[in-house]
RNA sequence: GGCGCCAUAGCCAAGUGGUAAGGCAGAGGACUGCAAAUCCUUUACCCCCAGUUCAAAUCUGGGUGGCGCCUCCA
């Protein structure tokens, strides 16, 4: 079985054919560090480290590289704003990005390089690309010489006199062409600058993942990934500063994820309508939020408000309930197999494969899970003695399945020691309670702890808890 | 003006030729002191019109509605 996903380049579902058997190398684009990330550049990340650890899951060595702008006019802005240098403004961005990551449970990349510490590579592939007659110097700026391209708008399937009719591109006195864009900008008095065989100056907004996944991935690699507002123009340049450069095929797959909007508009910082990551998780888990934006297909857009992750809370409990009975089940299972349960479990794995094939469909994905969890529930509950090898296989299927997702095994509650023996004496009290019939005393205590925060539940196997 | 995407139950969302996954909400039932959790049952002819086909939510044409890109943007 293959993977199959949709490759912006050609607009249709391909089979993925690595460029070297079993290793797979994709390029991200990251964040530009001038602020917080929010929920839109969230999806990207979690989407595409839900790629990448697919991947890994289906036994592929992963390069996975994704890169930081972080030089850049916004940045520098930012800096004035706050008072910082531009360096000090991307230190504390990145930082703030990991942070965020962490609580998506995104993995780290293999590399997240960044612009500043890679000059060297890029005036060199800028050097490239003026030798091949790509490029050219006006007033200290270099600009990519677009006609000079011939499969210039290729992956935004657009033309050049389409582009040229429309009036929106900007007009510059340097520019040959309105279309050809900067590789190499001039620095202006007292802005971050570095030196080149064109003067001082940083570089172009586009030819940073060119020169970077050049670097760490070689002139033709797997994938490139990205929102899908990169397509154009981001993509389309690297495109064509990469191959004009190196001569490579540069990257053979394009995925692209949509957007989340917010009130049918998209959520972006020029409209103001973009909510922070660390707002929202100051109201919901981490968890539910990368749930949320896996439950649908990565390539659809996503409505956002915060019923819509209230709805992907309770949805999430329930796997996790699933999970938890599960463990609770294991107390009490007997050694031996259940050859027609264990058919169910094999079932749900090899439906799980199938639709993570089939362009990485976590949307589908999460119907086998609740598949899976109901089939499950429904065999814990009927057998009063489980057998412990299906018990174990589906503790090994719910593994896997956290292990591409990351949101389904819930994260364990912490030892609170002082918390864990009091509740054992609460709940020592209130059994007596129970026994006498005294019900009024046994409800009292149950809202009590709601009331501070605790959720106590009577399970058929004794009381159960959890911090709400 | 150019290019592209989308339209499935109250809400969200899979499904791209063979007669509609899943989640939330709702209704009924089992279990329970009650509640929760869990299980069972139940809720859609897939925006409209025409066409292709033995067969279409799925293909083609037209229409309506919504969105995105063409400028920094995930």
């Amino acid at each position: 079985m293959t993977i199959r996903l949709y490759n912006t380049l050609k607009n249709q579902k391909e089979d993925f054919i690595p460029v070297c058997r079993d290793k797979v190398g994709i390029y991200c684009c990251g964040p530009t560090t001038y602020n917080f990330i929010h929920l839109g550049n969230a999806r990207p990340i979690v989407v595409f480290d839900t790629i990448r650890r697919y991947f890994m899951w289906r036994g592929y060595a992963v390069d996975y590289i994704q890169n930081f702008t972080d030089i850049d006019d916004k940045i520098i802005n930012r800096g004035k704003e706050e008072g910082l240098s531009a360096g000090e403004v991307a230190d504390k961005y990145i930082k703030a990005y990991f942070e965020d990551a962490r609580a998506l449970s995104v993995l780290p990349a293999s590399k997240h390089p960044k612009v500043t510490e890679h000059i060297e590579e890029i005036i060199a592939m800028v050097e490239e690309i003026i030798a091949k007659g790509h490029g050219y110097v006006s007033q200290g700026d270099v600009y990519f010489d677009v006609a000079s391209f011939p499969g210039y708008g290729s992956l935004s399937g657009r033309d050049l006199d389409d582009m040229k009719a429309g009036a929106r591109v900007d007009i510059s006195e340097n520019k040959r062409s309105p279309l050809d864009f900067v590789l190499w900008k001039a620095s202006k008095p007292g802005e971050p600058s570095w030196e080149s065989p064109w003067g001082k100056g940083r570089p172009g907004w586009h030819i940073e993942c060119s020169a970077m996944s050049n670097k760490y991935l070689g002139k033709t690699f797997d994938i490139h990934g990205g929102g899908a507002d990169l397509v154009f123009p981001h993509h389309e340049n690297e495109i064509a500063q990469s191959k004009a450069a190196t001569g490579g095929d540069f990257a053979r797959y394009w995925l692209h994820n949509g957007f989340i909007t917010v009130n049918q508009e998209k959520m972006s910082k020029s409209l103001g309508n973009f909510f922070l990551l660390r707002d929202i998780l100051e109201k919901f888990p981490g968890d539910v939020v990368r749930y949320y934006l896996l439950a649908t297909h990565y390539r659809s857009p996503i409505d956002f408000d915060d019923e819509k992750l209230a709805v992907a809370q309770k949805s999430l409990e329930r796997i996790h309930n699933s999970w938890q009975l599960y463990k609770e089940a294991q107390k009490r299972g007997i050694p031996g197999e259940d050859a027609e349960f264990s058919e169910l479990i094999s079932q749900a794995r090899a439906e799980f494969i199938s639709a993570m094939d089939d362009d990485f469909n976590t949307a589908l994905a999460f119907g086998v899970i609740f598949n899976f969890c109901r089939e499950l529930n429904s065999y814990i509950q009927e057998n009063p003695a489980p057998s412990l090898e299906a018990l174990e296989a589906a503790g090994a299927l719910f593994e896997d399945f956290h292990a591409v997702l990351g949101v389904i095994i819930p994260q364990a509650k912490e030892e609170g020691g002082l918390e864990n023996q009091l509740m054992e004496i609460i709940l020592k009290i209130r059994q007596k309670a129970r026994e006498n019939k005294d019900w009024p005393t046994a409800d009292a205590i149950r809202d009590g702890l709601k009331e501070i925060g605790i959720i106590l539940e009577d399970t058929p196997q004794g009381p159960r808890w959890k911090r709400s």
